[in-house]
DNA sequence: CTTACTTTTTGACATAGGTCAAAGGAAAAT
DNA sequence: ATTTTCCTTTGACCTATGTCAAAAAGTAAG
């Protein structure tokens, strides 16, 4: 899965590969654990194999918002705290007992300065995420509520169903009464 | 100022830094010049000198909705269509008479596979504005309209008064109306 | 200076979605 | 199984912001 993953976006020759791929750990991990709380540097970039884990933070009042999502085939972190090794402003927590790869930013800063086809490669997924980010950022800003909830079924078909509505209405930038109502009138 | 902005960000040799300034193009851009149009393939990659540029992108009841603004000493761009090569979905557009450089995505390209540090510019500058955007996403999200204005002259200081009131307040997900009463009671 | 055009402000009114409170359902723990 | 806790739904009411329309202010053109 990691490893169609990272040759689907870089042509690594078979021995780069191995390479990389043994600096990564593999993690079985509980539902409802918290990788990253917020104020912590994210030492780590995880890659979801299996499960779905969310990123949130909690507004002034104390709720909880959802930030992102991460499902299977995707990269999971604090992104700015990862890279810039900042405390991070989100928690990182999965949703279902899943099974990661992780690396450490030590790890990975190795990798950077090995391979060239690997800043390419963190080049490519920054820019693959930055245009999801924007796609939610219109979505998000200029759409009813109804039309959000569209979005998430578009963006995350398989996750809708599977993690708590609060979650879910908190990430549209909704509240989950809200959303209940939506989802009663299909 | 360019050659600054991407010492700042890494450490390039004299000769390199001279490799690299000379596949850019010097360009007088004037006020109201559109550089790219919805549905063009965004060809350039561009860093403002002097002045500021907007993207935006028409609602179907054909409003303008401006995405972001690129003041001093940013690189601007429609990032997918420009990194990807795919119809871009904004205009860019200029807003005051500005003095820009720009470099084509052919010659980009060159620079990547040359420099292994150019990789890694651009990976910074991708992960830095996907910082923004981020931090975009949450003001407009979670704010109210007045909340949203303070985020904007936070983010934009300079430029807060130097586009149309319009431009702003699409920019920020409300009406010209409601940002004209925002701006009345300061 | 006067005319035409664009941008901003103001007012009256409408509405999507929020808040608060309570009742059902589901799931987890004992 | 029964209790406890969490999650979802529903109802009544409220408010921030949108819509529409017109006036006022600012800018460009002749």
């Amino acid at each position: 899965m990691l490893t169609d993953f990272l040759t689907s976006l870089v042509p690594f020759s078979h021995d780069e590969l191995n390479d990389i791929l043994s600096h990564f750990d593999k993690e079985y991990v509980e539902k409802n654990q918290v990788l990253i709380k917020e104020g912590q540097i994210c030492d780590k970039l995880y890659f979801v194999e299996q499960g779905i884990g969310r990123s949130y933070y909690l507004k002034e009042d104390g709720k909880e918002i959802t930030q992102w999502f991460f499902g299977v085939g995707n990269f999971m972190s604090s992104a700015d705290s990862f890279f810039q090794q900042s405390p991070s402003f989100y928690y990182l927590e999965i949703l279902e007992d899943s099974i990661l790869y992780s690396i450490s930013k030590e790890k990975m800063d190795l990798l950077l300065v090995k391979y060239h086809k690997m800043e390419k490669l963190v080049r490519l997924l920054s820019i693959e995420m930055l245009t999801k980010i924007v796609h939610k950022l219109n979505a998000v800003q200029f759409q009813t509520a109804s039309e959000r909830y569209d979005y998430m079924l578009t963006e995350f078909p398989d996750i809708s169903h599977r993690v708590p509505l609060g979650h879910i209405a908190s990430y549209l930038g909704m509240t989950q009464e809200t959303l209940s109502r939506i989802r009663r009138n299909d």
